[in-house]
DNA sequence: ATGGTTGCAAAGACTTTGCAGGAGG
DNA sequence: CCTCCTGCAAAGTCTTTGCAACCAT
């Protein structure tokens, strides 16, 4: 998703743009893995010094419920958001470094609809992901994107 | 699996067995939902109140890293616990009341190894949690099983 | 102008740790 | 008997809230 298009969103649903959030939106938008609030108040710094870690907590919150981003558990009680891709999709997260990446094609139709019958339950959503090693950290080289501060 | 296969499973990998733990252990073992840490302890405390919060704590660590029991993550950034079935589960959990289903037969073998070829991870594990409404919720009567006390 | 937003500080919720006494093997 | 375990209290970490000033619209 475009910044305009978020801007355009957040007008929509009556939030305001504020230089605060489009700094955090950005930083969200350039980072390919997930980002504990944590991280991203650290990333965000670099780019604009000004902004608060409780800005960032309820800027999180905002973009959660309004859908354009995606709440990530990483396995260890620990947990990131990361920018929500158009359509639906999964997630490949590294236990090693904590990289994650997305993927579509993730076809459970069928199981959802045996689920559903078998269960009575509606069914409105799936989360589907797959935890193991990235490439990088199977041969060794350890990627520091877990406490790496650099912007991308 | 049964308490005495679990009390095996504790001794051969070192740990103790204690009356704290096998009473943690049977109210995760008599609750087909998931249990947050602050709910097993309230949960134990009906059977035996000697229990302190902090060995709840520490006996969920021992058991997730023992594989015993299964980190389940309900949206809204809380969590619990649920005792480990024998097989790969999902689970189904409604976002009204809190409740998981398990199920089993979801094969995602095939996505699975085109993810490893295109990316090069290694996968280790997956985890596949379908979002809803249970029957019940949906009808409109309201279980009582997120804020209940209720040792079953 | 005015009502949503921000940053600070503080409170709150959740989880882990240090330590002395106690209990399992 | 030795070591691990427990409970208490305290500390630590993460997240939310109250409030006055600020700013987008």
């Amino acid at each position: 998703m475009k910044l305009e298009e978020i801007k355009e969103c957040l007008r929509k649903s009556g939030y305001r743009v504020t230089p605060q959030r489009m700094a955090i939106i950005r930083v969200m938008l350039a980072s390919p893995e997930h980002l504990t609030p944590a991280t991203l108040y650290k990333k965000v710094s670099l780019i604009d010094p000004q902004v608060g870690e409780v800005t960032v907590y309820r800027t999180l919150n905002m973009l959660e419920s309004l859908g354009l981003v995606c709440l990530v558990h990483t396995g260890d009680n620990t947990h990131g958001y990361i920018s929500r891709p158009a359509e639906h999709h999964g997630h490949l997260i590294c236990s090693e470094c904590g990289k994650v990446i997305n993927f579509t094609g993730c076809d459970v139709s069928g199981l959802e609809k045996r689920l559903a019958k078998e269960t009575g339950f509606v069914i409105q959503n799936h989360r589907l992901d797959f935890y193991g090693k990235c490439r990088d950290c199977v041969v060794g080289r350890r990627a520091d994107s877990k406490t790496g501060v650099s912007l991308y």
